[in-house]
DNA sequence: GTTCCGCATGAATCGATAG
DNA sequence: ACTATCGATTCATGCGGAA
């Protein structure tokens, strides 16, 4: 097979099928949300539970074939509670993985900040999901650089406490230790982030459930990619890493197999081309 | 043997060894932050990675026999990254315990607001940690209502003007919760908090310092149990849970390895104690 | 009595160095 | 080779002394 990569295209079909026609070490990044386990039927690419394992591993056997040395995978999954327990298939997929000789390097926690609403006897709102970040080799590419943030609440509110007068003190006497320290703080706005990610969900009307919001992959993509590299999604759902693929100047690989998010999410990849071509929300990367 | 429980007091040896020793069905809650792995030798009771889960599942075993059957065992522990990697104790630790009939309930995420500073090339600072909830039976107690928080920012942001006094009024009034001043403008709406906690570690400026801040134990403390229950952490440290059970007038019952962290518990538990008979704003709980 | 800044201090992790 | 130790890096907090 090897026919080469549907480069910025979304291929309709089996997530495992597809990715066995993909050439080897081709992909920078591999981001994506598979379907959850389920056990009712008639729900969306519902795996049972206790067919997960044995469904995913061989689709994380392909990806790390076509996955390039220095690159990353991405899985964002939560096991779900049932029957007042939380399931176990998420801990044997990581160890299932392992034995893949897949690095696992680090558990990145996804905070929704606007989680369900809902009251259980046995349990509060889940609120969090995992995004496990898997590695080839251990030298692997990274540009934490570019995941800088405004420093946090310590920072800003010891700067609202200064008054005016000590601003102004610190522009005129620089000399000064109590000025220069204040010009160190106000210099240095910009922290790393850590392995907790607080995003909100996207709510999209239609009636779909919500995967996760742009920013996530977004976060991902800058951070494991250059513009111009390959950002492989086999799970495409309504198209939300093409989106944030597209509006950081990579390029996107999609693989989805319902034709309803299919169409949902070649729309969305239309809407969002061409609204870049109006020259509305362009922004450089990264 | 089956001596009764030594309540309100720290025994001062192993863990395994004291819990055999102690009643079945006695004790309601099991909060806990047990060594974490280390493969460093002369480390304050450090268990080597890959001895991990068969040191520690005897261990949950007893607390298994020990535990009412309606309580819970919450367990604070993260696993280390080690050569690049995150190691995968935990994870079996989980698997194991369901092995022993433990009902894997949910896992809470701590998400520690001030993590240990540091940079490297492949992993951000590490944010948080996982609270694991057991039980031994579907049907356990959970006092969802006490833990009810004032809703959105606007709450949070009010907290953050009140001055140093009303905080550590209010601290020492509910341990960790909301004070009488706060909750009389709190009362507009109240919402469950999720399974995502924000709590910041606590550092004690000298000496040593407690592995998990005293509001994470009352967290649990107020939620699995009522007051004059009792509370047991196998791994007792500096002294953090009995301090959260006292405050909030349950019975503790402790056991440390450590005549080092043994003497600090025993000192931090005297000045809480005499702190609260001199009648400084003691109100009663939950 | 407050408020506010300076400093020490962490359940960290990696890479380099030494034995 | 493999293990043990050390230095470098980094930031939100509590506490103490100063204003």
């Amino acid at each position: 097979m090897n026919m080469g990569l549907p480069i910025d295209k979304i291929v309709l079909g089996d997530a495992y099928d597809n990715l066995r026609s993909f050439p080897s070490n081709s992909v920078d990044l591999v981001v994506t949300s598979p379907p959850y386990a389920d056990n009712r039927k008639n729900t969306y690419q519902g795996v049972p539970i206790d067919k997960y394992v044995e469904w995913f591993l061989p689709i994380s056997g392909e990806i790390k074939r076509i996955l390039k040395p220095k690159g990353s995978f991405v899985l964002n999954i939560k096991e779900r509670a049932v029957d007042g327990e939380r399931q176990t298939y998420v801990l044997e997929l990581i160890l299932g993985m392992k034995r893949q000789n897949w690095l696992w390097v680090e558990e990145y926690v996804w905070h929704k900040k606007n989680c369900y609403p809902g009251k259980w006897p046995n349990r509060f709102r889940d609120a969090w999901e995992r995004c496990l970040h898997f590695t080839v080799q251990k030298d692997f590419t990274m540009h934490q650089d570019r995941l800088m943030q405004p420093v946090g609440d310590w920072a800003e509110s010891r700067l609202k406490k200064l008054s005016a007068t000590d601003k102004v003190r610190d522009e005129s006497r620089v000399g000064s230790g109590f000025g220069k320290n204040v010009s160190n703080w106000v210099n240095r706005q910009m922290v790393y982030p850590t392995n907790v990610l607080h995003m909100a969900t996207e709510s999209y009307n239609r009636g779909h459930s919500a995967s996760f919001p742009v920013s996530l992959p977004s976060w991902f993509i800058k951070l494991f990619t250059d513009p111009g590299e390959i950002v492989l999604d086999p799970f495409m759902g309504s198209g939300t890493t093409a989106i944030a693929a597209i509006r950081l100047q990579r390029h996107y690989v999609g693989i989805e197999l319902s034709p309803n998010y299919y169409n949902l999410a070649l729309k969305a990849i239309d809407k969002e081309i061409s609204s870049c071509q109006r020259g509305l929300d362009i922004e450089l990367a990264p």
